[in-house]
DNA sequence: TTTATGGCTGTCA
DNA sequence: ATGACAGCCATAA
C-alpha cells in the first residue's frame, strides 16, 4: 500500500519506548504537515492485531484524544505508564520530555 | 464526482 | 490558562 494510511503506520512504528509524538508531528514527518488529522484516523483504522504503537500518539496537547467509546483512552494512559511515560495532575504528557523529535 | 465525517491544530476572546 | 470557531484533507458512501 502507498497510502497515506500506510506511510502513518510506518512511521508511528518507528515511534520508540516510552516516547509519545502528537500527530501534528507524524504528518509534519511524512511531508503532510495538514494531515494531523488523518494521522488520528489512520490509527482509527487499525486492527486489534495489529503491531503500531498507536498508543505513542497524543494530541498536541500531550493529551489522550477522547474518542468516547471502546475504552482505548483508557487503555492508551495504561500502556504509555507501562512504557515509563509519565502522566501530569491533569492527564497530560510533557512533550519537552517524552515527545519524539523524529528518526533523527 | 459530490457529500459527509472526523483519535487535529492554530487563532481569537 | 480555558472555551469556542474555522481550516484542512484523505477515506468512505
Amino acid at each position: 500500500m502507498t497510502t497515506l494510511y500506510a506511510d502513518v503506520h510506518d512511521l508511528v512504528r518507528r515511534i520508540p519506548a516510552g516516547r509519545v509524538a502528537t500527530y501534528g508531528d507524524v504528518a509534519r514527518l511524512l511531508g503532510r504537515p495538514r494531515v494531523a488529522r488523518q494521522v488520528g484516523y489512520a490509527l482509527a483504522a487499525l486492527d486489534s492485531d495489529t503491531d503500531v504503537p498507536w498508543h505513542r500518539v497524543v494530541n498536541a496537547q500531550g493529551r489522550i484524544s477522547p474518542r468516547g467509546s471502546g475504552g482505548s483512552d483508557e487503555l492508551q494512559r495504561l500502556l504509555l505508564e507501562d512504557e515509563g511515560v509519565h502522566f501530569d495532575d491533569d492527564d497530560r504528557i510533557d512533550l519537552a520530555r517524552f515527545g519524539w523529535s523524529g528518526p533523527g
